[in-house]
DNA sequence: TTGACAATTGAATGCACATTCAACTATAAT
DNA sequence: ATTATAGTTGAATGTGCATTCAATTGTCAA
């Protein structure tokens, strides 16, 4: 019956610790732009696609028939990873052919990979 | 009015760089783990809360006051971080104090934060 | 220039989930 | 025992967004 949600929300218990994570903390922007970034690895289809281009360059039809998805679902996709700077693309007749457009997503995917598989063995003995 | 959108989402146009992308496709298991991890690093407020522990431990208190939350927000997000092995805490008295249980995310963290910084100044000139 | 396929795009839909709210547990002090 | 603060938890709510659907553009071949 007391409101005590927020007789506390308001003090910090450790002020000189909550002082010094204030200083470092990053920016509003650099903030945005880092959570939007993993946002985008975050979903099933993207993190699919970006392991996909990670060996090679592959039209949407060839992403859209390897991952069972429809091409409009893909391209969807597509446009989100292209305005983020993590791939891009080049049309070549009828195609468009996509890939990782650099070398920091592809080494942030494998350590991360590699980081959940040794989660994954850790946690399954 | 042609149904052209499924005439062609049962082919490919390169078969054999979707067939070779198809054997290194890490196993559904992994996948979901892998894009999980990253889903938990893409909202603003797990981000934040893990910058904030990237120097010191902190108390929901501190952390509720820092990020300007109510205890409770931060509390179901820490819980979410706890199940993903992302943090851990250890209760000292009437507090939780919460820290990263992983050097790899904090290591993932910076290499991410330094890549965004790059290609912020990159897109801003 | 017509037809066919690759790809994109915008609107609609349905689901996932962050925050809020209220009730609850845990610990400590009096 | 009672009171106060720290923290957790489950249900409700509202928003964000992935996919779908339909229409459209771009390119090539006949």
């Amino acid at each position: 019956m007391s409101k005590n949600q927020f007789t506390c929300d308001c003090c910090a218990i450790n002020h000189h610790v909550v002082e010094t994570a204030a200083e470092k903390m990053p920016d509003f922007r650099l903030l945005a732009d880092i959570s939007n970034f993993f946002k985008l690895l975050g979903d099933p289809t993207r993190c699919r696609i970006i392991f996909a281009l990670l060996e090679n360059e592959m039209c949407v039809c060839d992403l859209a028939y390897l991952l069972s998805m429809t091409k409009s679902s893909i391209s969807h996709q597509l446009s989100k990873l292209r305005n983020a700077g993590i791939v891009r693309c080049r049309r070549e007749g009828k195609e468009v052919y996509y890939c990782l457009d650099d070398d920091h997503v592809s080494e942030l995917i494998r350590i991360t990979a590699t980081h959940i598989r040794h989660q994954e063995v850790h946690h399954e003995i």
